[in-house]
RNA sequence: GUGGCCGUAGCUCACCUGGUAGAGCACCGGAUUGUGACUCCGGAGGUAGCGGGUUCAAGACCCGUCGGCCACCCCA
C-alpha cells in the first residue's frame, strides 16, 4: 500500500515548533492591540473573480499560481493566495468603510509554487489592512507599527527597510511607456526573463539581478521623476515622519510590488539571514482597490509579513525563548485499583490547579519504565499511586529536577504542596 | 515552469574505485523487593524511494519516475 504524503509545499508543523509560531503569534497579536487594530477571520476560499480582479490578470499569482476549482455549483472558486483581497470584499460587504478602519487578519494562503527556503504552497501570513485614511500619516503608522513589532521580536537588528514611492496610476503609466521605450532600445542587452516582462510585468525588469540587464537600468528613466506632485509630497511625508520617529531606512528606486493594485508608498522589510527569499514583511498603499471591488472609493493601505519566514529569522537568530517541557506532573501506577485512584485524584487536582500540566502514563508497564517515561516528559514531578497509596490514600511525590526526598502525602494536601512548590 | 545537489533503520549518517547492510542517537527489555537521570548488558527495527537497464553479481553504474533541499523565476 502506497502511503499518503502531505501536498508538496505543505508541510505539518509539529509541536516542537508549533511553540515559536505561538510566541510569535503572540507577539504580533499584543503590537497590533496596542496600535488599535481589531482582527477580522475571513474565509480561506473566495470567489476566483475577487483575485483577478484585484491581483491583476497579467500577474504571476493569477496567472499560474492560484489554486481554482469549480465547486459543486459550477462556480470558480480559490483557495486565497493573499489576504488583502478578502479583507476589501469583507469591509465593503459587511458596510465597514463608513469610518476609519484598523484590521488585522492571520492564516493560511496557497500560491503554486516551486517550494524552497522560505517558500511553501500553503504559507502563512499575518496582515494588516487600513481603510479611509488618505492623509501619509497611516502610511508612517503602519511602518512604525512593523519596527516596533521587530524589536519586540528580538529581530530589529536584522532586518532593513525599503521605501519607495510608485506613484499614482496615471504617474506610473507614463513612467512605464518611458521605460518601455528605453529597455525595447536595448533589447538585446536584456536577459531572456526581462525581455518577457519587458510584455507583460515592465516594472519588475527594475529589480531583476542579471548583471546585464542592471547594466543597462543604470542609465533608465526613473520612477522618481514620474511621480505626480501630490505622491511626491506625501512621500517626503512619509520619510519626515520615519525620520522623526529615528525609523532608519533606506529608498529603494526600483521596489516596485507584484500586485497590481498598489500605488503611492510601498516597503518592505528584508533580511540577508534567509537566503534567497528575503523579504519577511511588505506592504503599501491600495487608494483604488475599494473601488475597484465595487465599493464607494476608499483610500486603502496594508501589509503581510510571512510567518514562516518569520520563524526561520527567529530560528536563526535563536531569538525566540527556549522551549520549556510541556509538561508539569507526570503521574505513574500500578494498575487495577491504584490506576481508578489516580484517575479520580487527577481530576480533583485539575480542578483545583487549572494551570498545572498533568500528563497521566498510560499503557501499562513497570515504575521504571513509568519513571523512565516521566523523567523524558521534563515534568518537575512524579506522582506515584500504588498499592500502598491506595490503602493509606496517599500520593508519593517524587521530585525529578532537584534533590529532595520523596514524600507521601494524603491526597488533601497534594494540591497545596504542588501550588507552593509552583511559586517557588 | 527551468537548473543543480540529494534519496540507506524513527533521526543523523557510514559502507572508499560494484561482491547479497553498519554506527551513533532514539526506542524496547534487563542489572533480585514499588523508583527516573549516569553506567553496563541484551533486543527489535531496513525488499537501500519506486520502476527498468548494464553485469556472473548493484545500495553503489546508466535511464526513467516520484520525493526532498537549494537556486532561477516569483513573492510574504
Amino acid at each position: 500500500m502506497t502511503t499518503i504524503r502531505a501536498i508538496r509545499g505543505m508541510s505539518d508543523i509539529l509541536p516542537d515548533e508549533s511553540e515559536r509560531w505561538q510566541y510569535l503569534e503572540r507577539t504580533v497579536a499584543g503590537v497590533l492591540a496596542s496600535y488599535g487594530y481589531g482582527e477580522i477571520r475571513l474565509p480561506i476560499v473566495e470567489q476566483t473573480a475577487l483575485f483577478r480582479r484585484s491581483i491583476g490578470e497579467v500577474t504571476d499569482i493569477v496567472e499560474k499560481e492560484m489554486y481554482s476549482f469549480d465547486d459543486r455549483n459550477g462556480e470558480s472558486l480559490t483557495l486565497r493566495p493573499e489576504g488583502t483581497a478578502g479583507c476589501v470584499r469583507a469591509a465593503i460587504q459587511n458596510s465597514l468603510l463608513g469610518t476609519v478602519q484598523r484590521l488585522w487578519y492571520s492564516g493560511p494562503m496557497f500560491r503554486y509554487e516551486r517550494p524552497q527556503k522560505g517558500r511553501q504552497r500553503q504559507f502563512h501570513q499575518i496582515g494588516a489592512e487600513v481603510f479611509g485614511v488618505v492623509t501619509p500619516e497611516i502610511d508612517a503608522e503602519l511602518i512604525l507599527m512593523t519596527a516596533r513589532l521587530w524589536r519586540a521580536l528580538g529581530v530589529a537588528e536584522h532586518v532593513e527597510l525599503q521605501v519607495n514611492s510608485i506613484g499614482n496610476s496615471a504617474s506610473r503609466q507614463a513612467f512605464r511607456a518611458a521605460l518601455v521605450e528605453y529597455l525595447s532600445a536595448h533589447h538585446a542587452a536584456l536577459d531572456e526573463d526581462s525581455q518577457r516582462r519587458l510584455l507583460s510585468n515592465p516594472l519588475r525588469i527594475l529589480d531583476s539581478k542579471h548583471p546585464g540587464t542592471q547594466a543597462v537600468l543604470t542609465h533608465a528613466p526613473l520612477l522618481a521623476d514620474y511621480l505626480d506632485d501630490e505622491s511626491k509630497a506625501d512621500f517626503v511625508r512619509v520619510r519626515e515622519l520615519l525620520d522623526a520617529a529615528a525609523v532608519p531606512y533606506v529608498v529603494n528606486p526600483s521596489l516596485v510590488r507584484g500586485l497590481d493594485y498598489y500605488n503611492k508608498t510601498v516597503f518592505e522589510w528584508v533580511t540577508d539571514r534567509l537566503g534567497a527569499q528575503g523579504t519577511v514583511c511588505a506592504g503599501g498603499r491600495y487608494d483604488s482597490l475599494v473601488e475597484q471591488l465595487g465599493g464607494k472609493p476608499t483610500p486603502g493601505i496594508g501589509f503581510a509579513m510571512g510567518k514562516e519566514r518569520l520563524v526561520l529569522l527567529l530560528e536563526a537568530l535563536e531569538a525566540a525563548p527556549a522551549a520549556v517541557p510541556a509538561v508539569d506532573v507526570y503521574a505513574v501506577n500500578s494498575g487495577g485499583g491504584a490506576e481508578i485512584a489516580a484517575f479520580t485524584a487527577l481530576e480533583t487536582l485539575r480542578s483545583a490547579l487549572p494551570g498545572l500540566r498533568i500528563v497521566q502514563h498510560t499503557g501499562g508497564g513497570s515504575f521504571r519504565s513509568q519513571l523512565k517515561k516521566a523523567d523524558k516528559s521534563g515534568a518537575r514531578w512524579a506522582l506515584i499511586w500504588g498499592d500502598d497509596e491506595v490503602a493509606n490514600a496517599t500520593v508519593t511525590v517524587k521530585s525529578l529536577r532537584e534533590q529532595a526526598e520523596q514524600v507521601a502525602l494524603p491526597l488533601a494536601e497534594l494540591a497545596g504542596f504542588l501550588q507552593r512548590g509552583t511559586a517557588s
